[in-house]
DNA sequence: TAGTGGTCTAGACCACTGG
DNA sequence: CAGTGGTCTAGACCACTAG
């Protein structure tokens, strides 16, 4: 690990600690400098970390200083980085099941396939999964994987974590992804699985996700509940 | 500017131009160093930058590849910057209008308090904004702004841009926001002003907002016709 | 193994804030 | 004005990719 990330990571803790107060000043960069013998760059490093996570707040003349968001506190999914649902579920202390109502190889459409950047006829799994969180249908998810990047996939994968077996078993790692939320009428298979009315809307949201060499690894479309699922994010400037 | 802005900003328009083609590389940092005449550090701050904006994906041993998201064109809300929804719209080449549908001064709620982080009894702006996407009624917006951050508001800044009004007028500059999104039913008001059937959902938007000083300029809801807009964006790892 | 990007340093200058 | 964070450099070492 780099070191601005063991500084990041230890700034982070006296925070939530309160070792650092909210709305009081971090010591200053040459401090920090000093106490984990790095240079000046490298503290920057660990502190624009802190920055892009809405921790701190650091200003030219006036200092770094620590903010406090937890007002912000709505049953909501943090979208910014991508740990799959069941990590995101485990974060808030609630569990996650899954239940698999399709899953086939085929050949995808020409729409799938550009948003996986494929060539023709390379094989996609299909896949639609029903998350169920704490008992509750909250999540209809369909997904288009292609088989070559994630080789292996079975049932007992699906109702687990897709997430752990690409990273644990594949080691495939993660760049990022691309996303569109939109809000929707439900439709039948909404109205069925997820056992709303058929007033209720959905929250839906399509997902690219790429692996660190560029490459797609996942199509997805969730339709949420909408009385069930939000999604938060925080948009830090520079 | 700084001058690995200006570097990103050269190299964003290269690749925009295509003068780098997507799928192939762009020239490596040496390379690049000895072009702007800047250190390696700037030029890898530069490059930063494009990996942020999803335009290169740079790879240790393999080189910094251009990427093609060009079919990624969904007539959507990029929610990555907050530019005020003017410039927004200005940018996907549609022309937005407002009709004014409440404009006071009021003590804020204890919730709205909070958001704004705010002492007792600081006045603050309560505007509700019918926002008219090329002649298509479109978002509702409910604005708290405190009146000592956002001084002189008038209908016809409210008419035009109130970003621009914060930003050329009164000089500040903005930190960055925090936004929840959810779909929910359409109310009464959404049926009036959005022009929708009762069965139509909605996208609501809440966010707050940020100063540069840390300091909260303005919490609001939108809600937005769900066949109208959609929001995307694009989290980038690390 | 050659070439790439990621990290880190020690020091420097500057822009800005706030008393 | 003193003190802060933002930028920039020149060079170094290393981890990684791909032929």
């Amino acid at each position: 690990m780099p070191k601005y990330e063991e500084i990041a990571n230890t700034l982070r803790q006296r925070i939530k600690k309160g070792v650092y107060p909210a709305n009081t000043l971090l010591p200053n960069q040459i401090d920090l400098v000093q106490e984990f013998g790095a240079s000046r760059m490298t503290v920057k490093k660990a502190i624009t970390i802190l920055t892009m996570e809405g921790l701190v707040l650091a200003r030219r003349g006036a200092g770094t200083k620590i903010l406090d968001h937890s007002f912000w506190n709505k049953a909501a999914m943090p979208a910014n980085q991508y740990d799959g649902m069941a990590a995101d579920i485990a974060r808030l202390g609630k569990t996650l099941t899954s239940e698999i109502i399709q899953f086939e190889v085929v050949f995808p459409t020409p729409e799938i396939q550009e948003y996986l950047m494929l060539a023709d006829q390379e094989p996609v799994y299909e896949i639609i999964r029903l998350r169920i969180i704490d008992g509750v249908n909250t999540t209809l998810e369909h997904t288009y994987m292609p088989v070559t990047r994630a080789p292996g996939l079975t049932d007992d994968v699906l109702k687990h974590s897709v997430y752990n077996y690409l990273k644990e078993t594949l080691h495939l790692t993660f760049a990022g992804a691309f996303r569109n939320i939109q809000a929707d009428k439900s439709d039948e298979y909404d109205q069925k699985y997820l056992d709303c009315a058929p007033t209720d809307p959905v929250l839906e949201v399509e997902q690219v996700i790429y692996l660190d060499n560029g490459e797609p690894i996942e199509y997805s479309r969730s339709r949420n509940r909408y009385d069930r699922r939000s999604y938060t994010y925080l948009d830090v400037k520079s």
